[in-house]
DNA sequence: CTTGGAAAGTCAACAAGGCTGACATAAACT
DNA sequence: AGTTTATGTCAGCCTTGTTGACTTTCCAAG
């Protein structure tokens, strides 16, 4: 699986990176099917509880940051606060999210996940972290290093810095 | 939970895959902020011509594969044949797609790009493949392997045939 | 102390792009 | 002849994104 330095596919010369555009196409497409599978586990679990794509991302930056303010969650999400906002009233009507006012800035609301929050976002990341754990095992350390590094750099800058901002165990 | 297959992939250094939800969890975000900008460039382009993704989709997909089916092309996207069809009117009488009846089979209807669909196509997938070349480029070329090697893990097997079905200069 | 402006929430309206269900047509298969 | 298959289409619904206008709260600068 993981001969590295002897080349396996023209891509692995040592110092050029002579790309086809169909290297590049498959890559793309890589992208594209991956990313299905990515949200595939999450989505039917969704389902069960009438719930969205939105809903977990919101559940999951929550359990990321708890205690994070709404702007900054609009800033990670990069969505409009009418939309995100949707999504949050629905959450705290359920009892899955509380907001409670900020105790220096009273404009701020501070989003926590309740113990039932706490278990749907359990429900959804275990689903998904089984996938990426299976992927992970199958492709090797080497494979998903260099994963991790090529994602990195395709992000905008912007998202870098959200992406950078939590490292491991912090 | 940590019971793996006894070391099938013992490489230099790190001989066990240690995966902490903490470390997946970073993986996880990674796909999700790099998704937005691997689709933000085409998406910035679209909005001139006051189409969405999914045109983008359909449009690369036919020039992948000119003269694939309608069915095929639902194979391959994953959505229904009412919202395939929406899209794929549109880029038809707005004169990018071509939709001719079948030879053998004249229920079939083989779709192809026009000039002006290859001209779109050739604009969207340079802005593209822009970012993922110098992505390639920052991260080098071993990195590149373990990227589309995790990715393919992460599929589902069908949309892996998907994938495989069209190797480099296929 | 007053006021400007930032943070947050709300309402209304709209669009893209998913979905289901029902139905039509033509062609191919049995 | 009857059934299945491939495609197209109409109608309606949902989620999730958008813009614009407006209000309330409240910090901070004048």
């Amino acid at each position: 699986m993981s001969d590295r330095g002897t080349g396996q596919t023209p891509i692995s010369g040592e110092s050029l990176l002579f790309l086809t555009d169909d290297q590049l196409r498959r890559g793309i497409e890589a992208m594209f099917f991956a990313y299905r599978g990515f949200t595939a586990d999450p989505d039917r679990i969704l389902q069960d509880y009438a719930y969205g794509r939105a809903h977990h991302r919101a559940v999951h930056f929550i359990k990321r940051s708890p205690g994070t303010t709404v702007n900054n969650l609009l800033d990670i999400l990069g969505v409009t606060k009418q939309s995100l906002n949707r999504v949050l009233r629905a959450l705290i009507e359920d009892g899955l999210v509380e907001s409670r006012v900020g105790k220096q800035d009273r404009r701020e609301r501070h989003l926590f996940l309740t113990e039932t929050g706490q278990e749907l976002e359990k429900e959804l990341s275990e689903a998904q972290r089984g996938r990426m754990r299976a992927a992970y095992r199958d492709a090797g350390p080497d494979a998903v290093a260099g994963f991790r590094q090529v994602l990195e750099q395709i992000m905008d800058p912007e998202m870098r810095r959200h992406f950078q901002a939590f490292k491991e165990g912090s």
